[in-house]
DNA sequence: ATTAATAATGAGAACAATTCTCAATATACT
DNA sequence: AGTATATTGAGAATTGTTCTCATTATTAAT
């Protein structure tokens, strides 16, 4: 079920940095392309140890390290000191809304944002390398 | 040195919850007042022993969290796993630019992301709490 | 296919920021 | 001043994450 462009640009990020292709890094890659949600390492860890993995937790945070560095995820902090996962190749670029009683989180993109967000750097001579724009609030269910 | 106004604020404030108005939780205040700056909480507890105070890093800790709920400080994650602190009573919005390589941290504020930001919940039907809008990159000084 | 060189793994120890515990102490009503 | 009650400090506990190191797996060369 592993998408195999996926799974040949790992191996070619693994080969280039003198790192091996092994069960464990591609059980953790096939993880979380097949699970497009916002998930903390623990979790990852314990669904691969479900389906009969044997992985250790050190293994998943070594793995999600290289995968957020290659740009096969990206990681979000949302504050409560745990980060979470989201899957990321060939995803569109977008922020986050959290929902502060459910925890809910709604994916959002707008470009004027993104342009204002460019412009304000440009004047001030500050080079952007990345943002983080969170909105915390509640969603529609929980508002009720 | 320290302001009456924020004095007054913070006793009233204590009365209300049924806590005690200490000279380690006025000292804190104070210190965070006459130091504008983002800090972590064990530089205000160095800063504090440093100047000859009777505190514990607990106190801070405790101290802080409840200065963060009043709203006399902002609290910053960066993301580096330490919070930082920064006073914010009678001070303006504005959201934050930060060195990913000497740690500056600049601040900003665009009148015209605020509002798209609160369009943009609005037409989702979301509450709109708080956010966190955070710009990394290299400043002036670290792109020579 | 074997082998040899090298990197990866798992289990649990270590770590760092923060929170908790609890006996001793300070604060604030009366 | 006295009493009830909250606060404090010191260090233990907690939590997410990283590190250690002996054992095992992968890779490249033979």
């Amino acid at each position: 079920m592993i998408d195999d462009k996926v799974l040949t640009k790992f191996s070619k990020v693994l080969k280039k940095e003198n790192l091996k292709l092994t069960h464990q890094r591609q059980a953790v890659l096939k993880d979380v392309m097949e699970n497009r949600d916002h998930r903390e390492c623990d979790e990852i860890f314990d669904h691969l140890k479900r389906d009969g993995m044997n992985v250790s937790r050190a293994t998943v945070y070594r793995t999600i390290a290289i995968l957020e560095k290659y740009g096969f995820v990206r990681k979000l902090e949302l504050g409560d000191g745990r980060a979470r996962y989201e899957y990321k190749l060939g995803m569109g670029h977008h922020d986050h809304m959290i929902c502060v009683d459910c925890g809910k989180i709604i994916e959002f993109f707008n470009a004027e944002i993104e342009d204002m967000q460019d412009k304000i750097c440009e004047d001030m001579n500050f080079k952007l390398v990345r943002h983080i724009h969170q909105l915390f609030g509640l969603c529609q269910t929980c508002q009720e």
